[in-house]
DNA sequence: AGTTATTGTCTCAATTTGTGACAATAATAA
DNA sequence: TTATTATTGTCACAAATTGAGACAATAACT
């Protein structure tokens, strides 16, 4: 990782959003020996497009392609300059820090969402080199996070909840066919209340955005609901 | 403007609204000897948080503190990295390129749009040292900008669009008493649509954020209209 | 065959929004 | 001084949307 491939001063960091047992996960990584965590995050190449850079960060990750991806804000305030942090991971790590002092100056962070499908079987996660781990967190259960990762967590679910009815969040955290009630989920746990089902249902067949499927017997004793995909 | 002072590769651009005359404005600037067009813009200072980098570069250009700032997204593609076209406008003011090769550079940008009253007659429009002018012009009618400076301008207007119920849009473009039919025209400005006048007065006084105050004779030829201000 | 939990659908009530009507009134014209 | 004109504030009713519950259908379990 040399320091002239990479464009200086700029960062990103993702949260990487995916949904099991009902309720909201995000990616976290824990950096060796240290007992830090933080969200995953990269630097942008001098001839490489600021998106693509991401997308590449979020392959390294998880092992996907073509994962939905939206950017929600830049974080550029002096607080966030704390050259002892990275300092400290660089040499939990091992890592000669003279070699690598242009990771100690200020960045800039764009930050991004995800959507993952966590049953996806494609998801491979691995941690980079400075990393014990890359796994899931709920978004309700995070441990200590480095620097402002938090607040960029906050302002993730944030935008995320302001574009829900907008952008069919949905449909990228769920398996291709599902049931009206595992989407009911993904609202209850983006929003962090309860709906309403025949609103919810009322509501989401109205928008015409789905496609119903054969049902499927569901293995649990009451009625069998029926499936759904989203449109093309 | 020394290299030194400055964070490389990072650029602010702002889109500064106004509205008069039942059109919403925003601030262009006009590059000396050029006929090039631009979105009024800057850099940031190593010991400056971004956000105070572009309130300052505000300040520069209409002379007023505490504007109405809201960041929406960072431009990052390579294909906004034409190095010619600041080397024409640099030399074009007649400044050694040499000197400045680091504006040469590829840049990200850090977008904001402004919500400012242009009656506000503290306004004192400013060009900086590259330009001759900084004026207004209708959003419907802007000159060829450079670079994606008329993309980054449609985003704008879209986040706007996007924000209008959830961030009182109208407060900052009016007078501090104004009339619900000018509160009226704002709203159509920004969405591009007319509005049904009773159904639009019964929705902006049902959220009570409104103060009523003594009417005033409007000086035209039928009942004159209340005066509102916002609640603090 | 009966029980249980959940589903899909329907109905009616409550709320919100669309649409027009109408009296009030400030300036202007007669 | 009085009528005319344009626009305002408010109301009333219709249309559409949303809230809340009722109920029959049904897959698996007892």
């Amino acid at each position: 990782m040399k320091e002239k491939e990479y464009l200086p001063h700029i960062a990103f960091d993702s949260v990487i959003f995916g949904f099991s047992e009902n309720k909201l996960k995000i990616l976290i990584m824990k950096y060796h020996n240290t007992g830090l965590f933080a969200l995953p995050g990269g630097f942008v190449r001098r001839d490489e497009n600021l998106n693509d850079a991401v997308r590449r960060g979020l392959k390294e990750r998880t092992g996907l392609d073509n994962i939905y991806l939206e950017q929600f804000y830049t974080f550029g305030d002096l607080t966030r300059f704390k050259p002892e942090v990275m300092k400290t991971i660089l040499e939990a790590s091992g890592y000669d820090v003279n070699e690598y002092d242009w990771m100690l100056n200020r960045f800039i962070s764009i930050s991004y969402y995800a959507l993952i499908n966590y049953k996806n079987k494609d998801v491979v996660l691995k941690p980079d080199a400075l990393s014990d781990s890359c796994d899931w967190y709920d978004v309700q259960e995070l441990p200590a996070l480095m620097l402002d990762h938090k607040q960029i967590v906050e302002k993730a679910l944030q935008t995320l909840r302001d574009n829900l009815e907008r952008k069919l969040v949905g449909v990228n955290l769920l398996p291709p066919l599902f049931t009206m009630n595992d989407l009911q989920k993904v609202y209850e746990a983006i929003l962090g209340e309860k709906l309403r089902r025949t609103t919810f249902q009322r509501k989401i067949l109205g928008l015409g955005i789905l496609q119903r499927h054969e049902k499927q017997y569901s293995g649990k004793a009451h009625k069998a609901p029926f499936l759904y995909s989203f449109k093309a």
